[in-house]
DNA sequence: CCGGATCCTAGTCGATACTG
DNA sequence: CAGTATCGACTAGGATCCGG
């Protein structure tokens, strides 16, 4: 009775319903699911962007920075560390002078993509109907009656 | 050179490095990017949850809140509003007494099911893989050389 | 039962200055 | 060039009290 229909699209209702179910039953604690580690990770202001960046080729430190006009040195430092140490990308380091640093996507890293890319074309697609939905509200917040 | 392969499942590189040229192109400003802000709404704490939940079925406010223990009324209160504000979730209110509330998906709520669904699998499949990269860079970093 | 208002803490991020 | 260190501003988020 729970088998998803193998050869059609299986609606994604069904599909995270499972997967809530699986969560919730017996005492799998949904404050300690690693998914939603990894989500945090996603969401954060720059991992997305940077991984977005580095898709398209090997950057070197500066190439990133610039890419990505708004982010500073620290925040970039950090997050390619932490995707470092996620396994996502890889460091390395050229003794050159001055020295250089390539940072690229991991095959993991990679594999992050096609989920990515699905979630950026929704937002671009759905953009239009957000940004309407949000005007809406706030004309009807602002004149209640 | 840059056109899409129309059959096959073109890579998700190409497709993420040609939004990305077409942001970086011109003056388009990544700073200003709408779906930044989306993302960064999908990366909170909270909506993602939500949403999973709220995918299941319509639930009322208590609902919610039982099926994730550690979220405050304030944060529940707070991220319900920003989803209807976005035209994610509706809000039906029961006059009874006492007064209760279902909150439940919209369309384009549901639309962003799919999408989500896909980054959750991935991230499941490879939460092991994360796991012990981890650990790697974390027993490389203790013991340096 | 649903949620708003207030207070307060803890983590996050940016700017700046400094090292190798 | 590629970071590290320190400080300070900002804010997300929890606790609690209150009202409908």
């Amino acid at each position: 009775m729970t088998g998803l229909r193998a050869n059609n699209l299986p609606s994604a209702h069904e599909c995270l319903a499972q997967r809530f179910k699986t969560w919730s039953s017996g005492e799998f604690d949904l404050t300690l699911c690693p998914v939603r580690g990894i989500l945090d990770r996603l969401g954060d202001k720059w991992t997305t962007l940077i991984v977005i960046v580095l898709a398209q080729r090997p950057h070197r430190f500066s190439e990133i920075g610039r890419a990505i006009p708004d982010i500073s040195k620290r925040m970039l430092t950090q997050t390619l560390r932490d995707l470092e140490r996620d396994g996502m990308i890889t460091r390395r380091v050229f003794p050159t002078k001055p020295p250089s640093v390539e940072y690229g996507l991991t095959e993991l890293g990679e594999s992050l993509l096609e989920p990515l890319a699905h979630l950026v074309t929704w937002a671009e697609n759905s953009q239009p109907k957000i940004a309407t939905a949000r005007s809406a509200f706030d004309a009807a917040e602002t004149s209640p009656s």
